[in-house]
DNA sequence: TCTCGTTCTTGGACAGCGTTACATGATCTC
DNA sequence: GAGATCATGTAACGCTGTCCAAGAACGAGA
């Protein structure tokens, strides 16, 4: 009656739907119209069932085609990819990040950045090394963004020293201001981005005249 | 008998002397030789608890000089800083990751940071990107750093792209044998930090004339 | 000294979580 | 048809955070 697949699936909808804290084995049971104890029959520990559901995804989730000029173009595009898609997935990003896998929702993308390392010229161990850079930096700026969009107001504002208004005198004023509001992450987030990915992938003068 | 305070060191040591998992109010209160919900008199939620306990260990963290020549040495070497004290409370570290409140821990810290950059000359709303960016890719480094070093051998494995043996035939056999090993994380690290900064700080020419 | 009110502490409960031992039904094979 | 394998259900264990009502300590005013 429920196969592992229909279980993948329907548990993938709950977290879509209701966040990363609904998948919890009695509730996808319920969902299911099924005793928990048939989840761990099929999938196995919620350990297990939450490794299967990001990978399940991940798979979903390369399926956009690659676009850029030039090699390093294409790298920053399946960056911009994994940015992208990870936000618009932010639940199951959530339960991944949650998991220690979020590497493992973005493998077949991860694939994809290290193919086009290879055509920009960049194999081996400094592909590898450029990978773990690019995709540290990106998982970096994602849970600062998925942090923002669910953080209690309060702590918000502890975090960005409001309290701290008499001391540090040595702080310029319009620094202060600017660090008591949120700064525009996707724009910091592309410009970061850029800096990291041309410190790493030699610039492909053939395609473009003007670097 | 138990003031807040008592609580909360004694809440830093099992951190650190027992994991993040540890911390439970029970655990605590068994620690402290007191009923559980003493602790909720005193300090409150497990929410405030554990913001409290990383705000503690912030401002604790907080004591190291920062050195370096140029400003930009100075920018830099916070951030290793915080990178590096992160990695020696990682307990602490992981609890904050676990509850949202990275920057709380590193709090004290990146105020350190605003200052160096704006003797720098950044100020306003680059010297808050500039922060965000730079503290973005030192959490991200930090997820893989800690998520390493007690990640379960088959989920690391599974990561690392070695059950996709034959397909994927256009990646270089030495790429491949490569991204199936850690890599260098401090060293790239190190790199792409170096990256960032360059990007953001301008060269302090006055004092390195090699630049 | 006695009492009142505040501060502090406690025991016991509730609901939820992941997980498992065991029993039951269904289905297929020989 | 007997037996093995697969699939599901029941009921419990131990753990978690949280709260309520009741009691203990204690400081001050009459």
């Amino acid at each position: 009656m429920a196969t592992g697949d229909e279980i993948l699936d329907r548990a993938l909808a709950l977290v879509e739907a209701e966040g990363a804290e609904a998948l919890t084995m009695r509730r996808l049971a319920g969902e299911l119209g099924v005793a928990t104890t048939t989840i761990y029959w099929h999938v196995g520990n919620r350990d297990d069932l939450v490794t299967a559901v990001v990978r399940r995804h991940g798979e979903q989730m390369a399926r956009t085609p690659v676009n850029g000029a030039t090699a390093r173009d294409r790298v920053l595009d399946v960056a911009r990819l994994i940015w992208r898609t990870s936000l618009e997935h932010r639940e199951v990003t959530r339960l991944a990040a949650a998991h220690g896998a979020s590497t493992l929702q973005a493998r077949e993308l991860e694939l994809a950045m290290a193919r086009e390392l290879q055509t920009a010229g960049v194999v081996g161990t400094a592909a590898r090394d450029a990978m773990r850079a690019i995709t540290a930096c990106v998982g970096g700026f994602l849970v600062v963004a998925l942090r923002n969009d669910q953080t209690p107001e309060a702590l918000r504002r502890t975090t960005v020293l409001a309290d701290h208004n008499a001391d540090d005198g040595d702080l310029d004023p319009t620094t202060r201001a600017a660090l008591a509001e949120p700064a525009d992450l996707p724009a910091v987030f592309e410009s970061t981005l850029q800096a990291v990915v041309e410190s790493i992938v030699p610039a492909d003068l053939s395609a473009n005249a003007y670097l």
